[in-house]
DNA sequence: TCTGGGGTCCTAGGACCC
DNA sequence: TCTGGGGTCCTAGGACCC
């Protein structure tokens, strides 16, 4: 716990629902939701419209459009938010040496090693000055608490959500924290709450005055002394700049379960491969790979295998896969199959180990796997018109999915900083429509300095006051 | 029309070694 | 013949986070 607020946490309000709105100028003002359309599909974002109608993250979509039938649901576009992301984390550099991605759209920043004053009033004005610049940068808002330890900064900057600021004195953080739930504590779940609830504890007050003692009776060593830390206010983990990914993962739910058993074998080497990609494009191996299987019932396993060094071959990993898949019973129906590799060395190196215990094992299962090329085991699905997606037409230019479906595809022509734009419709097949990229949102050259950056106003996000949206040629507009 | 996808950390038991 | 510890690695599962 410092002495002065110094440690700053960042949270973008309705990261991917405020970027599509912000792209999408037909959407500001109005219900979005953001994450799986399809029958299994979960929201990932909703926007403070969807929100009041009850939609919520992690909810099933199938419930959220129960709820709010009217809003724009939404496939992800990563490639997108990570765009807007990389814009938000170089504002963040520039406040410290010391910042902490928790995820796209959040990060922790010591202020201290950027030697900002250790004031109130400093940081507070850093806050602030941050905060209008990254809405200058992106169209987007976004919420800061700063605060003396990591987890008050992070609930100062719930506090502060949507569009706000909040610091927490030092000194004020024992009488601020004890009446609050304690599922406020990062690390406290919906299994620990129940735990403490079931022995009389609801608040943070409380948990701090069971003791130490109680706590780890209650929970385990590590997370009971953890909580009791935390309840009593003794946070001093350190902003950790980078930190190396220990694992690399990839999985699908079917629309429907599988039970075809060659099916199953297929998916899964399609899952090692892509598992492969992802590893290979990070420069890293692994040693250990693992399967993981999600049944008809949502009981859910995994099967490991630790080869004798790391490897990136497709070809290991994609037979260890296959090896772990054999020993689980699946016909009953599988809803999810994942592959992932954990035991990620450093460094990309040619496994001999792995490579001769894979030729021993048999040869001629291990030539026909390392025959077929990477690529075709990862064929690209028939082509879909997901919602949400950039589309390009040779007439009328760039423009987004509204909708697909009886061989027809909805498309609304409009640009990050057009006015809202007018929707046509096309056969699935018109040769004149092709997937498209995102448009940036601010378009290049109209950027506004931050020096020239007005205070805030109050605002929605993606609202009325986004001079940069103005005018200026973009790309894409042909 | 219940329940995504990508991660992290912890626990616990058994194997194995000293 | 009986009875030890400790440490590390591996596997499986579970809680939690965004």
């Amino acid at each position: 716990m410092r002495g002065a607020p110094t440690i700053l946490h960042l949270d973008m309000d309705a990261f991917y629902a405020s970027a599509e709105q912000a792209a999408k100028p037909s959407l500001r003002g109005k219900p979005v939701v953001v994450g799986g359309i399809g029958p299994r599909g979960v929201v990932a974002t909703a926007s403070y419209e969807a929100r009041v109608f009850g939609v919520r993250s992690a909810m099933a979509t199938a419930q959220a459009r129960r709820l709010c039938p009217n809003a724009a649901y939404l496939t992800p576009r990563f490639t997108l938010y990570r765009q807007i992301s990389d814009v938000v984390m170089e504002q963040l550099a520039r406040l410290s040496p010391l910042v902490e991605p928790l995820s796209l759209d959040e990060a922790f920043v010591d202020l201290e090693a950027g030697g900002v004053e250790p004031s109130a009033a400093a940081v507070r004005a850093v806050g602030e000055r941050l905060r209008r610049d990254i809405r200058a940068a992106t169209g987007l808002s976004g919420s800061v608490g700063l605060a003396g330890s990591k987890m008050l900064a992070k609930i100062a900057s719930e506090q502060a959500k949507p569009d706000g600021l909040v610091l927490i004195e030092p000194g004020t953080e024992r009488e601020l924290l004890g009446p609050m739930p304690v599922r406020v504590v990062p690390g406290v779940g919906p299994a620990t709450a129940e735990t403490l609830r079931r022995a009389g504890i609801t608040t943070v007050a409380e948990t701090a005055e069971a003791g130490e003692a109680e706590l780890v009776r209650l929970l385990g060593k590590a997370h009971g002394a953890g909580l009791y830390a935390l309840a009593t206010g003794h946070d001093d983990r350190p902003v950790v700049a980078e930190r190396d990914a220990k694992s690399v993962s990839v999985e699908d739910t079917f629309e429907e379960d599988l039970t075809d058993r060659t099916r199953v074998q297929l998916e899964v080497a399609r899952l090692a491969d892509r598992c492969v990609q992802r590893l290979r494009a990070a420069g890293r191996s692994g040693r250990t790979v693992v399967v993981k299987v999600r049944r008809y019932d949502f009981s859910t396993l995994t099967r490991s295998e630790t080869l004798r060094g790391p490897t990136d071959d497709p070809a290991v990993v994609r037979e260890a896969a296959a090896r772990l898949i054999e020993t689980v019973e699946t016909t009953a129906g599988v809803r999810l199959l994942g592959v992932g590799v954990s035991g990620l060395a450093d460094y990309t190196q040619e496994d001999l180990f792995a490579q001769a215990a894979s030729e021993q094992e048999g040869e001629d299962g291990a030539r026909a796997a390392e025959e077929e090329p990477l690529e075709e085991a990862a064929a690209p699905r028939p082509r879909r018109w997901l919602p949400g997606l950039d589309v390009v037409h040779a007439e009328y230019g760039a423009g987004w999915v509204q909708g697909s479906g009886l061989g027809r595809v909805t498309v609304r022509f409009e640009q990050p900083w057009s006015e809202p734009g007018r929707v046509r419709t096309f056969a699935v097949d018109d040769p004149a429509l092709a997937p498209g990229e995102p448009l940036p949102l601010v378009p290049p050259g109209t950027q506004v300095l931050p020096e020239a950056s007005a205070p805030s106003a109050p605002s929605s996000p993606g609202g009325e006051d986004g001079a940069p949206f103005a005018g200026g040629a973009g790309r894409g507009s042909p």
